[in-house]
RNA sequence: GGCGACUUAGCCAAGUGGUAAGGCAUGGGACUGCAACUCCCUGAUCAUCGGUUCAAAUCCGUUAGUCGCCU
């Protein structure tokens, strides 16, 4: 098997600069795993690393697509794909960085998720059927086909019961049983999942001084001007922190200063999820970083651990 | 110094005699084509001391603190 270096962790643990270093060290380009990074024109609500911060090395998946079209873990998974082969090809070690879990366990596991293929009418009518008759009416319509599914998906988790409705109706197999199958997959490639790690109070407050620097980046302007070029609240792209919020505060006509507030709470929920997301994770190596005396001794451990797969 | 009001979980806050709503925050969890999404779980004996009562956060008094007004 061929080896894979993933590089992750709550946002603002500072994944960029030690993915750089590394890549240095070993040779290796680095994929983005962020599901809003790939945004051109979403630089600094995504505090996406300069064209500078590169320094020369290669990165794939960020700019690649614009707010308007649609990206997913399954187009993540392919292009990632793809794109670990043009790594290899190139002799250098493919890195993934980035903070989205649930797009590297697919591309680390290989999931599949070519069986289907997303069926708009369908989720909008079970949407409406939701509103009409209540979600546990349509949480009931699980029961028949998928009890499995019936049983662990909560019935407010409206978006969850409709992809496991539309599973059933485009395969006849219940998505449970699927899932279950794919958990059974083991990793494709060998790997090192370095998981960043911070004291939850210097990570928050990592976040809180990030998200002001946003704001003295013209975050706002950056909204303004994604408006301008069409994009609307609806779209999957509009609703990354930062972007939503300001889309809100613009729409409603309430305090921006509220609205950046707002970005700190949901920023710092969200890394509480993305923390969650990893624990679980197999094989994953936790990094603290406070553990380490310097950013150098950090690196050193890091491409130690690498090496050994390498 | 006098008069009055207030005092419920980290914060906001319902509840005026029958055994503590809710929201936010915090912490934990789920997650297999929207994932920076979506969803679930999570805490108190009501400032203090004493009294009335079968029963008090709710009534009476004490002390403390906060706020307002007055001299």
């Amino acid at each position: 098997m061929q080896p894979l270096i993933i590089i992750t962790g709550p946002t603002a643990v500072g994944k960029t600069s030690l993915s750089i270093d590394i890549a240095k060290e070993i040779n290796g380009e680095i994929i983005s795993a962020d599901s809003m990074q790939v945004y051109r024109g979403m630089d600094i609500g995504t505090a996406k690393i300069r064209p500078e911060e590169m320094c020369g090395i290669k990165h794939y998946l960020i700019d690649e697509f614009n707010p308007q079209d649609e990206f997913n873990v399954a187009i993540f998974k392919e292009k990632c794909k793809n794109y670990i082969e043009e790594i290899y090809n190139h002799g250098k070690v493919p890195i993934i960085v980035g903070g989205t879990g649930f797009y590297i366990q697919a591309i680390l596991y290989d999931i599949d998720f070519k069986e289907t293929k997303i069926d708009y009418n369908y989720r909008e009518s079970l949407w409406k059927f939701a509103k009409e008759y209540g979600v546990d009416e349509l949480h009931k319509k699980l029961e028949k086909i998928d009890a499995y599914s019936f049983k662990t998906i909560h019935p407010n988790n409206v978006k969850r019961v409709i992809r496991a409705l539309e599973y059933y109706k485009q395969t006849k197999e219940p998505i449970s049983s699927h899932n279950e199958k794919e958990r059974q997959k083991k990793p494709s490639y060998t790997f090192k999942y370095f998981v960043l790690n911070l004291p939850r109070d210097i990570l928050y407050n990592r976040i809180d001084k990030r998200v002001d620097k946003m704001k003295k980046d013209g975050l706002e302007d950056e909204v303004k001007s994604l408006i301008e070029k069409g994009c609307t609240k609806n779209m999957v792209s509009m609703q990354g922190l930062g972007y939503k919020e300001i889309i809100a505060a613009i729409e409603n006509g309430t305090s921006i200063d509220i609205a950046f507030e707002k970005i700190k709470q949901n920023t710092r929920h969200f890394a509480k999820r993305q923390l969650t997301w990893f624990r679980r994770e197999k094989d994953v190596i936790w990094v603290d970083k406070n553990k380490f005396a310097s950013e150098k001794e950090l690196l050193i451990y890091c491409i130690a651990e690498c090496n050994k797969i390498l």
